[in-house]
DNA sequence: TGAAATGTTGGGGCG
DNA sequence: ACGCCCCAACATTTC
């Protein structure tokens, strides 16, 4: 009896080291790629505009890359109650194959799509993709969930080497015939830019990965410890979308490492890997976090946070979020973010400590709104990052650490070429002045055309000031002990 | 994965 | 020659 699987694309949209594709191939003879939009499984976090926009284009690359392989991508949206039977009765499916996801939401979408067709008689097998290994279960000495990176990290590498990366198959044999399927644009919602950053050089989907993977591995990742903090100059890894979507594995990256380090042998270049790696397990971190706190997209990590008194301030907010606070590199990184969907890291951390500790703005309001604009928008990763800034979660920033815009700029865009690029009002200014062109001589500003108020927004606030009033607002914060507890 | 305030040191100008 | 002051440069502490 010739046996026929759905594979269920989810968060592992490749080929390569694709351990639900690989299983159903060892055990089936007819494939049936099947990639479900189903909103509605996310919760109170659904999907984003440009993470759907990257989305779409990341569908249409793995749809031509199945059809490379005598295969195709079968899109349908709704509810994966509803259309996993169907499909496996119109398919004669026996066997679903998926990858796990790891969030509140999605573990129980999961947990009641496997009860739905365990019911219909369809054997459910869930893989692994996202995560080096599985990190979620690993406890402290005191049998709890680790709330400090460097523990866990050490914890997490004992776990030892993560499975070598599975190869992708050559050929994927198809059903005798193909369910309905939408294009790949079905996912989008009105308003949504199909384009998004593509004039940027990104590039959705698997090739385009594992082309940014080369790139960074060949070229950068000599220079990672540098690089990585300067906005201007491409010096990150750039790969966070495509690890967002799985169009490239962690564990792909972990290997791809390991091979850097031995080809490399050099003595140099290791603390520059591992500088890397060590970001993998930061994400393997976050992922510890959501899944022992699943409160925390909503709620801090620390209780005494819970009722810290965030400003109102729909004015600053805006301005934020518009890239018009009047500081050069907290407007060019909103700026790049508004335009490209994704926005350097070391400009995150500036933006989002302008935002909570120089606004006092919560930032649950600035999580939400990277979490729309983002296209590698990951609630593990996006959480812990707002939260680590706002000083309120696991292993944070010391409740005094407050960034100054401009000595940022001047240490990590010395020569302003970031601020330029998404600030173009501020393109003629000098140097020596484009992290604070509020204090440049009039006579400056007139050479390079600027007139603040009117070209280019003066601060909206003063940092020095602002930096003050953060700290006594925090300082009634330090001493209670409230935590959340595990879950 | 910070910055500002405060403390210390040492070189050079100068009476 | 010497002590004094100034202040840059660096180190430490504090927020």
């Amino acid at each position: 009896m010739t046996r026929r699987a759905i594979v269920m694309f989810r968060n592992d949209l490749r080929l390569a080291d694709n351990q639900s594709l690989s299983a159903a191939l060892a055990s089936a003879e007819r494939i049936i790629p099947v990639y479900i939009h189903a909103p509605i499984a996310h919760g109170d976090w659904p999907q984003g505009s440009a993470s759907r926009s990257w989305l779409a284009r990341s569908l249409a690359s793995l749809d031509a890359d199945l059809r490379a392989r005598g295969s195709r991508l079968i899109i349908r949206t709704g509810d994966p109650n509803q259309i996993l039977p169907s499909l496996a009765a119109e398919t004669l499916a026996g066997e679903l194959h998926l990858a796990r996801r790891h969030g509140p939401a999605l573990r129980r979408a999961e947990a009641s799509v496997v009860a739905h067709l365990a019911g219909a008689g369809l054997e459910v097998h869930s893989h692994e993709a996202a995560l080096l290994r599985r990190p979620d279960d690993l406890r402290n000495n005191q049998g709890e969930p680790y709330r400090m990176f460097t523990p866990f990290y050490r914890a997490a590498q004992q776990l030892g080497e993560p499975a070598s990366p599975l190869p992708a198959p050559s050929h994927l044999p198809a059903p005798e015939v193909w369910p309905n399927g939408l294009p790949p644009e079905a996912v989008l919602e009105p308003g949504d830019r199909a384009h998004l950053g593509s004039d940027d050089g990104w590039q959705p989907g698997e090739t385009g990965a594992h082309a940014r993977m080369r790139l960074f591995f060949d070229e950068l990742v000599g220079s990672y410890i540098e690089g990585r903090d300067r906005p201007d100059i491409d010096g990150s890894s750039r790969l966070s979308a495509h690890l967002s979507f799985g169009e490239i594995g962690a564990r792909q990256l972990w290997h791809a490492a390991s091979d850097a380090l031995a080809a490399g042998g050099g003595d140099i270049g290791q603390a520059q890997v591992t500088a890397f790696v060590r970001q993998l397990y930061w994400r393997e971190f976050a992922y510890h976090l959501l899944v022992n706190f699943p409160l925390t997209p909503e709620q801090p990590l620390h209780e005494r946070f819970a009722s810290f008194p965030w400003a109102d301030d729909p004015e600053g907010m805006s301005a934020w979020q518009e890239g018009r606070t009047g500081y050069p590199i907290v407007d060019a990184g909103m700026r790049q973010l508004a335009e490209t969907g994704w926005m350097h890291n070391r400009v995150r951390m500036v933006a989002a400590s302008f935002l909570t500790k120089d606004l006092l703005l919560p930032w649950q309001d600035g999580a939400r709104w990277f979490w729309e604009h983002l296209t590698d928008a990951d609630l593990a990763n996006n959480t812990l990052g707002w939260q680590w800034v706002a000083g309120c979660g696991a292993d944070a920033a010391p409740y005094f650490r407050v960034f100054n815009p401009v000595l940022q700029g001047q240490k990590f865009d010395p020569d302003g070429a970031y601020v330029k690029r998404w600030v173009p009002e501020l393109a003629k200014m000098p140097t020596r002045w484009i992290h604070r062109p509020w204090e440049a001589p009039d006579e400056v500003l007139s050479d390079a055309g600027v007139a603040l108020g009117q070209s280019y927004p003066r601060p909206i606030i003063d940092h020095a000031e602002a930096r003050k009033r953060a700290l006594a607002v925090y300082e009634t914060t330090r001493k209670s002990v409230g935590r959340q507890e595990p879950f």
